[in-house]
DNA sequence: TCACCTTCTTGACACATATCAAAGAGGTGA
DNA sequence: TCACCTCTTTGATATGTGTCAAGAAGGTGA
């Protein structure tokens, strides 16, 4: 304890209000809001949606998408792995090829949830399995 | 060049649709909506944000709501400098302290380009300002 | 000027994440 | 069975990010 100040648990704050720590978002709600966000919270994911909700079904397989975003295959699988985990995209085996499909209602949730200001609720039951 | 396959670039592939590399979000675009959907995703800013929303002025100062997520000062100083400079947040001084309110058409503005899938859209002008 | 308060910056560290090459897994068709 | 295709996993590496302690910066009041 090399100060010679008290503690912050141990003196209430002068400066302002001194509101009465009304905690108005749970952190496990927090955390559940989050990884959704940070699902979406990045440039190549964004383009991989991007592009898939320009299809027609929403869909493409893995080997369609690699070329949108100049990367390599298995780092286009991780991002896509990342999207079906949070419940963003499904994904469906059709012979050879996986196809991933947007669910925009997942989406549409996320929006409503920071539109609304209601983070604490559920968002939407999304699953957020790990992978099929 | 160990294998003995062609490259990607070299072959098209056979499996789906091989749709006419229609690239509908630059990258650009997507780096600047990651950013402020970044700024959204993380726990400690979420609840930050939400204690925030439920002040009688969106506003609060630093000493207030560092008990709030229950880190150091430093910390909540370093997220609501990123929650700031995403627009989402402005800052003030009052006297000692530093009041920093809530941007709301800052987050509706990032729920409805989400809802509307309009992402190469600027989003709004936020100015994403390094810091005051 | 000095003591004090609030806030921010810096430096360091641990952890998470994006990326690729290589290899494996699952499926098709001869 | 074998060759081939598509996709995923693994291992390695580089970069990014959250966190805190320590100290600096900016402001108040005596």
């Amino acid at each position: 304890m090399p100060k010679t100040l008290p503690l912050l648990e141990d003196v209430s704050p002068i400066c302002c209000g001194a509101l009465g720590n009304s905690a108005t978002l749970d952190l496990a709600d927090a955390i559940a809001l989050a990884v959704r966000l940070k699902a979406l919270a990045d440039p190549v994911r964004l383009q991989l949606l991007a592009y898939l909700l320009a299809q027609p079904n929403q869909e493409a397989c893995t080997c369609d998408l690699a070329p949108v975003v100049k990367l390599s295959e298995p780092t286009v699988s991780h991002h896509l792995k990342k999207l079906q985990a949070s419940g963003i995209l499904t994904k469906e085996r059709h012979g050879m090829s996986v196809h991933y499909r947007v669910v925009p209602e997942a989406i549409h949730a996320i929006a409503r949830t920071l539109d609304t200001g209601d983070w604490a609720q559920p968002v939407l039951n999304l699953g957020i399995s790990s992978q099929s």
